[in-house]
DNA sequence: AGCACGCCGACT
DNA sequence: GTCGGCGTGCTC
């Protein structure tokens, strides 16, 4: 059999010898030996015969099969197909999809012996004792070697020695899998109830008799306030079994119950086209803020669970979205299944095993999710399907989930929905019925609020202007005046801020316009790697840099400033203005821990404070009737990023904050404060006009020869050697420009030119939309001229640039 | 990942 | 002259 072992390095298959009396199926999880040691594999097809470069003796035998039966049909080729388009080994997309803990590996422990050692303890060096000591902490007295080296400095030569004197014993731990969770249950058997109870015994069958016959013993144990031996009693005389039984280790609900709500007839309309689906169609469901898109998500799922079909809903960020998760439990309470990565290991693991079962589910999830192992997939709904948290540009394979749905969507032959109120210009583009041909995604809209609710009006306040009339606060005239009203009303508002860590540009305070590149359409960054260096500003596209001028290059003011301003800033500028306002802070700061988001959500909308000041995630999954006011303190930070994208997503992020006001009965207000208040995305917003927004940005972008009208490949390297990885990057540069069939920009260094002490440079790459990046033979071209102290990844089609 | 092999600086 | 650090390469 031909397996991927789960091993970073070793990214081919290896070939092993299936053993009598043993079957192995393709997609089996396999435990083979590798090495020294054993590793979860995968199996890939099983093979006639021995390949030509190996012999007999070389091939060992599988350990053994861990698991089965865990991809439904068409998930190998779903797989495949992102290694494929993604330019990446298959294991790194098994890696990706699987669960953790699905493919274990052994792992080499060290622990004291029970004999007496042959060399004194006074004799050892000062790192074997100091072994010693930290396995003579524990009770078990056995530790992962990877451990003990990082508690000891000397533990190389330490453990040494004490294998030598006998001290410790070193073994290689076979890998064991993850079991699902078991507790003990007792039931009642409906023996006869005997005579020779104790008054104890007979007090706990009472209990559970009246609990319905079966508990866990736990809880059994806790209502009786007794302990297992009397149970263990019982049993012995055999009035109750117990037994293990497995339990499937999920989050709590909080859901409350939730009926169908009655449609708005724009809703009608848009659910009618949805759901006589079913077979592959891509959907564009266009619905401004506050149109009901969940209400028609929802209602689009109910009928195919009762037809035995499962769903799966991806959202951007699932501790952003605690509405809608609660919305769907409490409409479709245990057929809901939440998945993302912030699970536990036990939680992943014992959902993918429940996903497996052939009932229906809705599975709710962040990107991950879209491998969820459902076997019977009615429907994919992608919310806010604009978002750029679907798109994975950390760990190998780059993919992004609005990509791999159409991909699963097709591979299974059912719909897919796209929901957004700003939709992504790729998806609006491929709404547009072409002249010659016919469009692929059917477009669906909602263009009004329920109720007939208006969109909140939104006033566009010119921060030069105020600056001109001496007001040096961070808030302007408007928004002061907003804000007393607010107070004076007793309603609540929102504070949005952009804030992007030191990546952020340089702006005129006196006329507004950023410091832009020479040779690119393109704001410059600023960049100070530490705080003694010179700043400079630079192109993320085409590597030019130039140091921050003293004046203005439009006005020449001298009061040229990199911008950035923080949510801080702002509560401390709300409390010495507003005294009796009192603020939540809602960024990354403060809501690192779990359930901090949902906790300052709730104090926010139990009327704990009136402002909720906060960065990015005031953008999603907040629905609060109350709020009427909605501020946006700089545009800018948001305006001026520098990347081709910078104009779709600014106007993204301001539409959806401004479209948090006004969801309730109190019409809502939108005070969007700016230094340049006639920029394209600014009017854009005011206006509230996504279609000619998108359709002049979509223009810009066919003149600029920039997705959806070419496809992007960026190349990032990056290494602990400033020097290597420049040298790379400018080799692999040199070779790729020797083609005529894409065009190269850089190399230039990242943004961020220093993380984690590597030093990361970039190349970008432009494919017309007749070459597919991964016909490319990336290999040759590009991954054999990258030494290996430089590492290197591909992003197909990329949304961040570092 | 974990292990072996092989090449350069502080000790007998 | 050796021990032991970790860079490099390999595991069916």
């Amino acid at each position: 059999v031909e397996a991927l072992v789960d091993c970073p390095n070793a990214t081919e298959a290896y070939t092993y010898r299936i053993p009598d009396g043993m079957t192995v199926e393709p997609g089996d999880i396999l435990s083979v030996p590798f090495g020294a040691q054993q590793m979860g594999a995968l199996a890939v097809r099983r093979l006639t015969r021995l390949p030509e470069d190996l012999s007999a003796e070389d091939v060992r035998p599988v350990e053994a099969v861990v698991g089965r039966g865990f991809f439904p049909p068409g998930y190998w080729d779903l797989l495949q197909r992102v290694a494929t388009e993604y330019c990446t080994p298959l294991m790194q997309v098994v890696r990706t999809a699987l669960p953790p803990g699905l493919l274990r590996r052994s792992q080499r422990r060290i622990r004291l012996c029970d004999s007496a050692p042959s060399t004194p303890e006074d004799t050892l060096s000062t790192g074997a004792q100091k072994l010693l000591a930290v396995l003579r902490q524990s009770a078990t007295a056995d530790y992962t070697w990877t451990y003990l080296k990082r508690q000891s400095p000397r533990a190389n030569q330490g453990l040494r020695e004490l294998l030598q004197g006998g001290w410790v014993e070193s073994y290689l731990e076979p890998p064991k899998a993850v079991r699902p969770k078991q507790r003990q249950a007792v039931t009642l058997t409906g023996a006869p109830p005997l005579n020779d109870l104790s008054p104890r015994q007979r007090e706990v069958l009472d209990v559970l008799r009246r609990q319905g016959g079966e508990l866990w013993l736990q809880d059994l144990l806790q209502l009786c306030h007794t302990s297992s031996s009397v149970v263990q009693g019982l049993e012995k005389k055999g009035s109750v079994t117990i037994h293990r039984r497995e339990v499937l280790r999920r989050e709590m609900t909080h859901a409350t119950a939730d009926q169908p709500q009655a449609l708005t007839p724009d809703q009608a309309k848009v659910l009618e086209a949805i759901a006589p689906l079913r077979h592959y169609q891509t959907l564009l469901l266009h619905g401004v803020t506050g149109s009901g898109k969940t209400e028609v998500y929802l209602q689009a799922i109910a009928p195919l669970l009762q037809e035995g079909k499962s769903a799966l809903v991806l959202v951007p960020e699932i501790g952003l979205t605690p509405q809608l998760t609660d919305r769907v439990r409490a409409r479709f309470g245990d057929r809901v299944l939440v998945y993302h990565s912030a699970l536990s290991e036990g939680e992943r693991y014992d959902t993918w095993r429940q996903m497996l079962t052939p009932q229906p589910f809705v599975v709710i999830g962040t990107r991950s999710a879209i491998f969820a192992p459902l076997h019977n997939l009615g429907l994919i709904v992608l919310d806010e399907e604009h978002d750029g948290s679907f798109k994975q540009d950390q760990p190998a394979p780059c993919y992004h989930a609005r990509t791999v749905a159409q991909w699963r969507a097709q591979i299974t032959d059912c719909p897919l929905l796209l929901g957004s109120a700003t939709p992504a210009l790729e998806s609006w583009h491929n709404a547009q019925s072409a002249d010659s041909e016919p469009s692929n995604t059917l477009y669906l809209s909602l263009p009004q609020r329920v109720h007939a609710r208006p969109q909140p009006p939104i006033q566009v306040v010119d921060m030069r202007e105020e600056f001109r009339q001496g007001n040096r606060s961070i808030f302007s005239r408007s928004l002061q005046d907003a804000l007393t009203e607010l107070r004076d009303r007793r309603q609540q508002g929102l504070l949005f801020i952009h804030r992007r860590g030191h990546s952020s540009f340089v702006s005129c305070r006196a006329c507004g316009e950023a410091v832009d590149c020479p040779h690119c359409d393109i704001s410059l960054t600023y960049h100070q790697p530490t705080a003694d260096a010179t700043p400079m500003l630079r192109c993320h596209y085409c590597g030019h840099a130039e140091t921050v001028p003293k004046l203005c290059p439009t006005c020449q003011s001298p009061y040229l400033k990199p911008f950035g301003s923080g949510t801080q800033r702002v509560v401390e500028e709300v409390e010495r203005h507003f005294p009796d306002l009192r603020c939540i802070r809602f960024d990354s700061d403060t809501t690192r821990t779990k359930g901090a988001h949902r906790a300052l959500l709730q104090r926010f909308a139990q009327g704990d404070a009136e402002l909720l000041v906060g960065t990015q995630m005031l953008t999603k999954g907040i629905d609060l009737p109350q709020v009427t006011l909605v501020g946006v303190i700089a545009a800018d930070g948001l305006l001026h990023l520098s990347d081709y994208r910078a104009g779709e997503r600014a106007f993204q992020v301001l539409l959806q904050v401004a479209g948090r006001a006004g969801r309730g009965d109190e019409p809502g207000r939108v005070v969007l404060q700016t230094y340049s208040p006639a920029h394209a995305v600014v009017q854009a917003v005011k206006r509230q006009q996504y279609d000619r927004f998108a359709h002049e940005e979509l223009h810009q972008r066919q003149l600029g020869s920039y997705p959806p009208y070419c496809r992007l490949v960026l190349i990032r390297l990056s290494s602990p050697d400033a020097e290597a990885v420049r040298r790379t990057a400018t080799a692999i540069a040199d070779q790729l420009r020797a083609y005529e069939a894409w065009q190269v920009l850089g190399p230039a260094p990242a943004a961020i030119a220093r993380v984690a002490r590597r030093f990361r440079w970039q190349i970008l790459l432009k494919f017309p939309l007749e070459i597919a990046p991964h016909a490319v033979d990336w290999e040759e071209l590009v991954r054999s001229h990258c030494p290996k102290q430089v590492s290197l990844t591909l992003d197909i089609d990329p949304l961040n640039f570092w």
